[in-house]
DNA sequence: TAATATTTGTTTAATTATTCACATTGCTAA
DNA sequence: TTAGCAATGTGAATAATTAAACAAATATTA
C-alpha cells in the first residue's frame, strides 16, 4: 500500500504507534482510544487521529480503534511486501546492542549480517547474525540482496564504509557514528548521535531546574 | 549565559555544531564559514547563520566565524557552568557503548557511575566509571550530586527505575527503552529508539528506490 | 424518549521551523 | 577608484507541524 507523502513526523509516530500497540495487545485489549495511544507516547489525541486520518484508517466511534487491525495496516504502510535485509558495519558494543535489541522484532526487517575486521570476530555468529570481514561486503550484500546499512564502526572509518555501502548497492544507511556523511540522493540517510540527545536533556533539564525552583 | 527560548531545534543543532567544529579545528583552519558548517550537516548556510544570529554570535565578513570563540560560546549557552554529572543505569551492551563513547568527550558532562544488578559488574571499573549496585543509587545519586540519568537496562524495569530516579532528585531523563515513561513535568525526558529510526530508514528507502527507479 | 457523555473525523487556526531575498560589508583586482 | 564578488545578518514569506474547535455518531441513563 502506498500513500502520498506521508510526512516525516507522522511516518515515524507510525512506528512508534506500532510499537505501543504490539505490547499492549492482548486478548483482554482488542481495542484502543486515540487518548491511549497519545498517552503511552507523550502527544495529543488529535496528532494521533490526525496520523491515522493521513493513513485512510477509521475507527469504532465507541470502541476506539482495533489494535490488530491497526497494526497490520501500519505494517502494509511502512514495511516493504518483499521484506528489507539489514548489514550492520562495526560488531563492537553498539554494533551487538543493536543486534541483540532487533532480534525477532520485525519479520519484515531482518539484520542478516555483520561485518567487521577483528578475526576474533569474523565467522561467528552473533545473536543469531553471521558475521564477515568487511572485505567480503559486497559481495554478501548483493548475494542476501541487503539494501539497508547500519554503521557503529569507529568514526574514522564512516565516509569510506558508507562508499562501500553505496557502491554495493544499499538504499539507506543508518549512522551512528558522529562523522556525517555525504550520499547520493538516491541514498537516504539518517543519522543519530546520543551527545546531542545527552546534552539536549542536560540543557532543558538546567532550564528546568531553574524554571521551578 | 542564558538565552530566552532557544528553539528545540536550535538547541539540537548547536550541540552539532559544537561536535563538528571540534573535529575540524586545528592549527591550519581558525575560522570557518556557515557553507562549510551547513555542508557537514546537511543543512542550509541560512539555517547556520540564523542559529548563530539567535545566540548573539557573529562572524567576520571575509574570514567566516573564529571556531574556538564559536565553541566557546555554545559552551557558555548549552552547558552548565557547575559541570552537570551523569549516571548509566543498565551496564549491559548499550551502557558498555554509551560510556566508552562518552569517555572524555565532555568536560562540562560527566557520566560518574553506573547501576546494575548483576555481581559480575558491581563493583567494578568500567572504561574509568564504577559501576554500583542499583539499590545504592539515590544515595549514589544524591552524594555526588547527579543530575541526569541514562536507562538503558532491560525495558520491563523502565518505570520502576525512571521513578527511583525521579525520586532521588534527578532532573533530566535519556531513555533507550522502548517502554515511554511518564515522569513529572519538571523533569525534562528525552526517548530514543532505533527501531524508530531503522524503520524511518526503511520506508524512505523504500520509496526513494521507487521513485529512482 | 430525551438529555448526557464520549469519541471519532476533519476543517480551520496557531505555532514552529525553514527558506528566500536582499541590504550591507569589506576585500580584490581591473 | 570603482566594479565585482563572496560573505554575513535579518525581515518577510513560505512550509511543515501541531493544536483547537466542533459536527456527527452512538451508547448510556435519567
Ligand atoms: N552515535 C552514537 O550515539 C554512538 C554511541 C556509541 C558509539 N558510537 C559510535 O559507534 C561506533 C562504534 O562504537 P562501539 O562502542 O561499538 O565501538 P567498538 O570499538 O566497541 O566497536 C567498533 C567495532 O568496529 C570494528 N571495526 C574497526 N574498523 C572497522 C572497519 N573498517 N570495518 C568494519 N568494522 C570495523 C572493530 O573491530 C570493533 O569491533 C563508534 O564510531 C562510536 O563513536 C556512536
Ligand atoms: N532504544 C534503543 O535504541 C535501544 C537499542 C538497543 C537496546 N535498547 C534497550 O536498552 C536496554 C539495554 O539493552 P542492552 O542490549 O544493553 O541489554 P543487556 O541485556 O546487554 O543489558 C542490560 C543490563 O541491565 C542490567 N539490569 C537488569 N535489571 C536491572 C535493574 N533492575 N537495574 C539496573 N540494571 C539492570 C543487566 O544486568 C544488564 O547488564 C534494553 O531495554 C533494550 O531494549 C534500546
Amino acid at each position: 500500500m502506498f500513500i502520498k507523502n506521508l510526512p516525516h513526523k507522522t511516518v515515524e509516530r507510525l512506528s512508534q504507534y506500532r510499537r505501543s500497540l504490539l505490547m499492549i495487545l492482548s486478548k483482554e485489549k482488542t481495542h484502543v482510544f486515540s487518548h491511549e495511544i497519545a498517552q503511552m507516547l507523550h502527544i495529543t489525541p488529535v496528532q494521533v487521529r490526525r496520523d491515522l486520518m493521513l493513513i485512510g484508517y477509521s475507527g469504532n466511534l465507541r470502541k476506539g480503534y482495533d489494535i490488530k487491525e491497526l497494526i497490520e495496516l501500519i505494517g502494509k504502510i511502512i514495511d516493504s511486501e518483499r521484506g528489507q535485509r539489514v548489514a550492520v558495519i562495526g560488531l563492537g558494543n553498539l554494533g551487538k546492542a543493536i543486534i541483540s535489541y532487533f532480534k525477532g522484532k520485525r519479520s519484515k526487517l531482518a539484520i542478516i549480517a555483520a561485518f567487521d575486521i577483528n578475526p576474533e570476530k569474523i565467522n561467528r555468529v552473533y545473536d543469531g547474525v553471521a558475521c564477515y570481514h568487511i572485505n567480503q561486503m559486497a559481495e554478501i550484500i548483493k548475494q542476501n540482496n541487503i539494501s539497508i546499512g547500519i554503521i557503529a564502526a569507529p568514526a574514522q572509518q564512516t565516509a569510506e564504509i558508507a562508499e562501500a555501502l553505496v557502491l554495493a548497492g544499499i538504499k539507506g544507511i543508518l549512522n551512528f557514528t558522529p562523522k556525517a556523511l555525504n550520499v547520493p540522493p538516491f541514498v537516504y540517510l539518517e543519522e543519530y548521535d546520543m551527545i546531542t540527545s545527552l546534552e539536549k536533556v542536560a540543557f532543558f533539564a538546567k532550564k528546568n531546574d531553574e524554571r521551578f525552583k
